[in-house]
DNA sequence: ATCAATATGGATCTATGATATCCATAATAA
DNA sequence: TTATTATGGATATCATAGATCCATATTGAT
């Protein structure tokens, strides 16, 4: 269980989006250049972030990508949530097998059917992740990368 | 990114083992039959919990899989690592690209260094994952099963 | 000692999804 | 009008999950 490459990619994109904001949009080529990664695969990820709204693009000349929102908004679970899809971390396959039916016996109340136990703890577990993932975003990498390089600073 | 049925399997295969608890092994006829999955299959995952001693297994007539520590000792954690694998939820696949110079001039201090900005924020994520995880056993499980049990009896 | 039952691990097959490329098309600014 | 750029469909490649089969080893029962 990894994240894919793609988030790897869209998170650095985004990251040079915000480095070089020099008012104008940035094209393929220097994000491609940038991060080592093919125009054609790469242009894939953007399009999608712009799908989501992460983004915006505009095509033609001086065309290029530039954040749709401020760094502060944009969040990692937005991201990840881009690429990876919304799926849960947990989805059952085999509630027609007998073992189900003992599980569920035990809490089968009169009505609408409780949440599965099992599956109660796996979804915990994911809103466990998505909040912190939703607590950095990439203003706050950027925040850590100035701490650092003052620390550093002062250090001298 | 989602969990493995790998996962749920084992997952599953651990409560039989609690619940039709009668001293004996429990086969693997018997657990393919309770889950409704292949026996060739099943024997790979429950190979693998045995290895990782989370389960014994004795082979010959009666033999079968007992858990190897108690079920309180059993963690969510330990399941699907032995499943998923140990890998980290993010590794860095560009650490090679002009990206990463940029990021990591920032701190590039005197000697070791430090973490990756973004591996830090993944991480984190990670170690909250996985502390919840390891929090949440077979046995808890059980007990909220027989919660719910209750609770239920006594509306009646 | 023999036999039946059972787990183990290697080999292999298939399905699915991630990774990646190519190209035709549309949109935009100069 | 033209050069430039993003878009999306089609397709190819590769890795991994999911699944099956079989030869072998181990054990208890006879
Ligand atoms: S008990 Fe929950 S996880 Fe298990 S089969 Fe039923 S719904 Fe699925
Ligand atoms: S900055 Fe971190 S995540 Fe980005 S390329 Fe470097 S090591 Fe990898």
């Amino acid at each position: 269980m990894q994240f894919s490459k793609s988030t790897d990619y869209a998170l650095h994109a985004l990251l040079h989006l915000c480095l070089s904001d020099h008012g104008n949009n940035i094209g393929i080529k220097e994000l491609s250049a940038t991060l080592g990664v093919s125009e054609s695969y790469l242009s894939k990820i953007m399009s999608k972030l712009r799908q989501d709204g992460i983004v915006r693009a505009v095509p033609g000349m001086n065309g290029g990508y530039e954040l749709a929102r401020s760094a502060e908004q944009i969040t990692f679970l937005d991201v990840i949530q881009v690429i990876e899809g919304r799926q849960h971390l947990f989805e059952c396959s085999n509630s027609k097998s007998q073992q189900h039916r003992l599980l569920v016996e035990t809490e089968t109340a009169e009505q609408e059917c409780p949440q599965c136990i099992i599956e109660a703890v796996m979804d915990g577990a994911e809103q466990h992740l998505h909040q912190y993932l939703q607590e950095h975003t990439i203003q706050s990498v950027l925040d850590e990368a100035f701490k650092r390089c003052d620390h550093e600073a002062n250090k001298k």
